[in-house]
DNA sequence: TATGAATGAGGGTTCATTCAT
DNA sequence: AATGAATGAACCCTCATTCAT
């Protein structure tokens, strides 16, 4: 249609990934604008065609953030292995993705923080952890049902499991040199999920 | 001797409180070095007589919010109940103190972004999540030794404390209408620990 | 002979109405070459098809609405009425446009301000201001000829109506609400001609 | 008091001076903070200080401009002269200001337009005139009581007399060249005080 | 003719920091 | 010890303008 291909859709991902890039290395508040749009290629004007704002840039990244976020849950599943192996088996592809995700962590707590002070960014954090509670609960449900589990409190079982998972990262975020904590908080888990396991623990 | 009172010594303790205040409030960036006078009842110029730099400041403030930390571990050791209760007594009083802390929590999350970012914050706050790993391991050891717990690993379980604690609170940060997260984190403990305690569950 | 009819012909007008509109509404330069193009249904990029500059926009405008001007005033003359009736009836209708030209009183404000500054809208204000000065004064020439008025100054007489006219303008806009304006116009005119009026006042 | 004399009460008038000749030589709107720092031979920050906007600095200088006004309206009437005199001394008085207003009166242009848009600018202006015409209004009456005008609109009059003043402003405005201005408008508000003076025209 | 994308200079505003008193 | 005034670097954002298609 128009006389030059739309380039939009492929302009966003690689603001958002610039953007996550810089804000990560400088922090979202000294990042400027202009740090982002060198980091894309593009003039400091051109972000303003895509982003009406440094802040609706921050929350698409915090989106874009979350859209990875603790990775396919469901696909889990759809095996025929035992709950707490699958179970297992995804803490462990998010322990092996620490490595990788820790540049980003601290972002990730500036938007913690963000979120005592923007309602929307706490709505977003929070129908985040409540989708992935929700998941991890059924599956523990399932679990118990199909007698892997005693008849604990799925709800808080799976709170647990995640509130593992970012308390470690906080532990690690300040000790990065040492190596092992995507084996602790495997760990942790197996701990737990041997714990809550009837018999052949 | 002096003809007035040397103001000093309670001069930075008020400043680094209205500075947590402030900075609880709006944000370690969106905070302004006035705001924090103005909080203080001083002038601009004042502030920089007690601290050269905001960055000082902040630091200042990161090291007196750690000295409060998780509070008195040590004194809960000298009772002579047993390991596990007295655990489970500083993570009650932790939990209870929730509520409180809620304010601050959003300035932690800031620390810990700074922590990606400053080798001083990191270093602070590691040697603070440092010392009460250690002082939660040797206590478990001593649960070890004194037949509470089985042969697991202590510093593991440590970490698990921490960690579950830490995550607890950024889950909460997001959901904080919901009142049963100091509880939840007790019930976590409790069941962590009957886990590792030998008979009597 | 074109396969497309060459717009550019009425392109020009559309664009000097849209931008007129736009001008008025948020100001000379608050309106942006993209309001301009919205306005008119084109792109920004268009537009410059058809004027080099902003300034050849303001300048096209400015032009456009002097050739609108006071209305025909020629055409009052080719009557067989009195000169002092054909005046009022000029001005009775002068001053009944006046709600409908209110809206753009803004620009023509900004238009006298900018006439401070730029030799060419202030040369283009002039000479309009003159040629209406003229055909008045050669009007009140023949009313003193015809023995309708006595022997004023017939270029200061000419020069009163027009300074009545827009200094009534003035006051009107700055109080929009009350409506007798046009009224108000008119009697003052009423008045001069009265007191130049020879026998039949 | 303070270790250092306040400055602020002299800061201000500097500030609106300066920015009244800035704004008149560039325009309200392109000239810019740092011209007006400038001017005053202070830094841009410390503008804000003083005004926390363009927009209030803007406004400041509406005031004082109207502030200055008209001149001294009332002082005239003390005198023992008729009421035609005293305001024809007036209208001489300020038809001589004319030169050297001229400067500002692109300003003032400026102003007007910005009525259109801006509720509070209009108010200042509407109350501005309201407050002259007024007075000029009671004159025209007191001297229709004590027998030197006609019973002509007192409130008519003194509009009129408004009306030209600015109306003759907006000609010269377009063709300063032209050095007989005041006289001409000296001569029209003869003319409208003679057609409604009773006897000794 | 038409346009969507891109640009970059420039303006308003903030704020940590300094300093004379 | 205390401060109010001043600073200036830096940031966000706008917008007239250009250009490849």
């Amino acid at each position: 249609m128009s006389p030059r291909p739309n380039v939009s859709a492929e302009r966003i991902p690689q603001i958002l990934n610039a953007a996550m890039l810089v804000f990560a290395e400088k922090g979202l508040h000294q990042a400027t604008m202009a740090d982002v749009a060198q980091e894309v290629g593009l003039s400091k004007g051109t972000l303003y065609l895509y982003f009406t704002d440094k802040e609706a840039l921050v929350f698409s990244v915090l989106q874009a953030s979350l859209d990875q976020g603790y990775g396919n849950l469901e696909g889990i599943l759809e095996t025929d292995r035992s709950i707490k192996d699958s179970l297992l088996d995804w803490i462990q592809k998010l322990a092996t993705q620490m490595e990788d995700t820790a540049v980003y962590l601290s972002i990730v707590y500036e938007f913690y923080a963000l979120a005592g002070r923007k309602e929307a960014v706490r709505q977003c954090l929070h129908d985040y952890f409540v989708k992935y509670r929700k998941l991890l609960s059924s599956m523990i449900e399932k679990g118990i049902e199909n007698g892997e589990f005693g008849r604990v409190d799925a709800a808080l079982v799976a709170t647990a499991i995640l509130a593992v998972y970012e308390g470690v990262n906080v532990l690690r975020f300040t000790e990065p040199t040492d190596e092992s904590w995507p084996l602790t908080c495997v760990r942790m888990n197996q701990l737990l999920l041997d714990s809550i396991s009837l018999s052949s623990s």
